[in-house]
DNA sequence: TATATTATCTGACGCCGAGTCAGTTAATAG
DNA sequence: CTATTAACTGACTCGGCGTCAGATAATATA
């Protein structure tokens, strides 16, 4: 009897619908501003529909959030393939980063969102938790990146790959997020574009993990 | 006739006042849960008259921003201080940052928070402004530490002190932010105390901007 | 001191949006 | 063809933000 696995399958994509609804919706007018009939209307479904699906709007943003971070491993991913050693795929990785907060600014601001929850893991299928998972996988690329520097001697011996992998990402997130939303505002004091700001954070990071000669 | 002075005074000395409880509210049940009318009854007065001193809640919550903004301020005054030679000075305002966040929490949320808006600085007199000059004004003495590390030789003459006080910033808001809230959840990858990921960072920073032997 | 004028304050009310639920419709089982 | 279950609906409740007509207090004027 396939109907169960039907019905479940449907269901995925129900949610699949709701999500890629409330995506247009939040990412056109604000997320503040956009209402549950307004993703309701989008998702040609009556409100009390997405209640059956998501428990609250919270809840939708959340999964937009693990769906950035779906979209920003991928990346990752990528990149760890791409630099000749260590040091650079780690640098590569930060590259990503940035690219991902230029390409997807809106999935960039879900990403920030779920950052900011203090999350509950109590409850392993909660979108919070998805999206903890997901990114733990994300950290645990960038320490594979930091390992294989490591191995090949491009990155310092005595640092500890999780340890740095969680500085460089809150080093990188901290910078983008400065560069991404504050830039206009302190032009007055030099040049102080997105990109330069952020090669200028991969000098000091690959100055501080190459090995001291 | 220095009645308009006092007028000016006491409306001052309101809003301070209206301040106070608002902090007392949401720092006791949340900002998101407070109401307005949680605010009212804490400074006693109507609800319309908090609508006198500020436009909205979101108001409000800037008005806190700008008191937390103002304590960091004073922390980095002093650090700078502090320190024996510019670079020593640079890691003293880290440490007074990291200090900061541990000893007033909510005001770091509060700043957090700040830090989140997209500004709009049109308005010379908003709460918004008000905390971006202050913002500014701690930014500036970030640089002034490095441009005295750069005069006695303990910072690389070739960084630009605006520049890279923006780049320490954003480094050591992100993973601060990080340590402060997401290191329970990652202490299955080993020892990621708060403190010693910041430590690491300004190891990191450090390293990154003295002069190359 | 009595009265007019202005500044300050009040709280009931309007409005809007999140979330609910009794009832309807569609799908599957018997 | 009917019974049962699953999926859906939209009118409704509830609560909070922000408003405004009117009350009250402070100051100016006669």
């Amino acid at each position: 009897m396939g109907i169960a696995e039907r019905k479940e399958r449907e269901k995925e994509q129900r949610k699949n619908d709701i999500l890629d609804a409330a995506e247009k919706v939040f990412f056109s007018k604000g997320v503040k501003e956009a209402t549950m009939d307004d993703i309701a209307e989008a998702a040609e479904l009556s409100k009390g529909t997405l209640y059956l699906y998501f428990k609250s709007k919270e809840e939708i943003h959340l999964g937009i959030s693990a769906r950035a971070l779906g979209v920003l491993k991928e990346m990752f991913e990528h990149a760890l393939g791409r630099g000749a050693n260590g040091l650079e795929k780690t640098r590569e990785i930060g590259r990503a980063y940035f690219e991902f907060s230029q390409t997807y600014p809106d999935y960039f601001d879900a990403m920030v969102h779920f950052e900011g929850q203090d999350l509950d893991l109590s409850d392993d299928e909660s979108w919070s938790s998805q999206c903890h998972r997901v990114a733990v996988d994300v950290l645990k690329l960038v320490a594979r990146a930091i390992e294989i520097g490591i191995e090949d001697g491009t990155i310092r011996r005595d640092l500890d790959p999780m340890k740095t992998a969680v500085l460089l990402w809150g080093q990188t997130d901290g910078v983008i997020r400065i560069a991404a939303r504050k830039c206009e505002h302190l032009s007055e004091f030099g040049d102080l574009a997105p990109d330069a700001l952020v090669e200028a954070l991969f000098e000091f990071a690959s100055c501080a993990m190459r090995p001291r000669e």
